[in-house]
DNA sequence: AATAACACGTGACAC
DNA sequence: TGTGTCACGTGTTAT
C-alpha cells in the first residue's frame, strides 16, 4: 500500500547505522562483485525511471496546449482540465450530429435498411466492450515478432480460421494500443496468416510477443475481460 | 500495488502529524541543533509536493478511460494517446459535420434557418439525452468494386480512421457474408485503405457495391436497437 | 532471486 | 530569509 499515512514508528535506531555502514566499504566481493553491483542496478534504473516518466511528463505537455506553467503538478492539472473540456465539446458535437443526421433521415435517400446485415448492431456499449469469446478457439500456429526499428514492429502470425477470426485478430491488435501501419491478411484451407506492420512505444520484442500470445489465449478462454 | 478502491478527493492535505517522529539526531549540524528545524519543515513540505503530485495523476487516471496499467509513466503515457485520439476524433467529426451541412444545404425542399452555426450553436439540446453514441462515424472516402472472374471480386475502399475502424470494417465483411481470400490493409494519418479479394456466390458488383455501401452506413447510424 | 515501482529524506537551485 | 521544485540515492514492497 503506498497510502502509508501513518507510517508507524520505523526503528528509527537502524537506519542511522546503516547507513554510515554501507556507505564505502563494500568492494570485498571475490567474484564478480555481486553486492555491489545489486544497487548499482538499483540506482540506475531508478533514474531512469524517473528519466522516463520525465519525458512523458514532457510529452504530456506537448500534446495540451496553453499550458501556463511548467510544474509538474500544474502539468497534469492542465492535462485533466483540457481532457474534461474535450469531453464537453464531443458531447456537444456529437449532439449536433445526431441532430443534422436525424433531419437527413427525412430525406427519400434511404430505400432499403431493412435488408443491412444482420449482425452490424449487437455489441459495443460505450466504455468498454469485451471482446466476447463466445466460441470458435483460434489455435496458434506460428508467431514471430521482428523489431525493425526503434518502435517498429512486424509480426506475423498463423492461426486456424474459424468464425469471426479475422474480426478478432483485429480486436486483438486494438486491445492491445498497437498502431497498425500495414496489415496483409490471407486465408487459405482452414488457415489464416496475417503480417502486420505496428508502431508501439516503449516495447521490446519478446515482451510484445509474449503479450499478443497471452492475448490470444485469453481470447480462447471465456474468463478474461480483457478492456479495449 | 496501488489500489483502485481508495478514492481520496481533492487537495487540502489533512495531515499535519508525523512531526514527533522527526526529531532524530541531525548529523550534519552545521550550527548547533537549530537548523534541524528548517530540514523538518522541507521534509513534511516535500511529503506534501509528493502527495499533491499523487493526487493529480491519480486524477487524471480517472478522466482517460481504459486505462490498463497503473504504473505512474503509463497513466500519463495513455493520457497522452487518449489526448491525441480526441485530436483526431474533433477533426475527423468537423469534417463529417461539414459534410451534412453541405448536403443539407443541397436540399431546397427544406428551410435552413435553424442549423447554420457549426461548433457554437447547439445550447439548446436537451441537457439529458441518453444517447451516449460511442460510434465511430466510418466516413467512406472511397469505394469501388471489380470483378475479377466468376464470383470472386476484388473490393477496395478507403474511409476515415476512427477507434475501431479496422475491427468493424472486418465485422462488415464477416457480416455480408463474402469469404475474404486476401486482404490489405494500410493505415495513414488518419485514414484506412483496404483491398481484399473475396469470393461470394451469386453476387453481381453492382448489388455487392450497393450492400457494402449500406451497411456501412448502417454502422454509423444509431438506429441500430442496442438493448438487444 | 531478480526486478519494477514507490515513497522517503536530503541537498541543490531558484525566486 | 524562507518557500517551492526538482533530482538523487536509498530502503521497502509487491510481483
Amino acid at each position: 500500500m503506498d497510502d502509508v499515512d501513518h507510517y508507524k514508528l520505523p526503528d528509527l535506531d537502524s537506519w542511522a547505522m546503516d547507513e554510515q555502514f554501507l556507505r564505502y566499504y563494500d568492494s570485498s566481493s571475490p567474484d564478480g562483485g555481486g553486492a555491489s553491483s545489486a544497487t548499482a542496478k538499483n540506482i540506475v534504473s531508478e533514474r531512469n525511471r524517473r528519466n522516463k516518466l520525465k519525458d512523458r511528463l514532457h510529452a504530456l505537455r506537448a500534446v495540451v496546449p496553453n499550458i501556463s506553467k511548467m510544474d509538474r503538478a500544474s502539468i497534469i492539472k492542465d492535462a485533466i482540465d483540457y481532457i474534461q473540456l474535450l469531453h464537453e465539446q464531443e458531447k456537444t458535437i456529437q449532439a449536433e450530429i445526431l441532430d443534422l443526421e436525424s433531419m437527413k433521415l427525412k430525406n427519400p435517400t434511404h430505400d432499403f435498411d431493412h435488408d443491412l446485415p444482420i449482425l452490424l448492431r449487437s455489441k459495443k456499449n460505450r466504455t468498454q466492450h469485451i471482446l466476447h469469446s463466445t466460441n470458435s478457439p483460434i489455435e496458434l500456429i506460428e508467431l514471430w515478432v521482428k523489431e525493425m526499428e526503434e518502435k517498429v514492429f512486424v509480426v506475423s502470425l498463423t492461426c486456424s480460421k474459424r468464425t469471426d477470426t479475422m474480426v478478432k485478430l483485429c480486436e486483438l491488435f486494438e486491445s492491445l494500443k498497437l498502431k497498425v501501419i500495414t496489415a496483409h491478411i490471407t486465408s487459405f484451407s482452414g488457415t489464416i496468416s496475417k503480417t502486420v506492420f505496428i508502431q508501439s512505444d516503449e516495447e521490446e520484442k519478446d515482451v510484445l510477443q509474449k503479450k499478443i500470445q497471452t492475448a490470444i489465449s485469453a481470447l480462447n478462454d471465456p474468463q478474461s475481460p480483457m478492456s479495449i
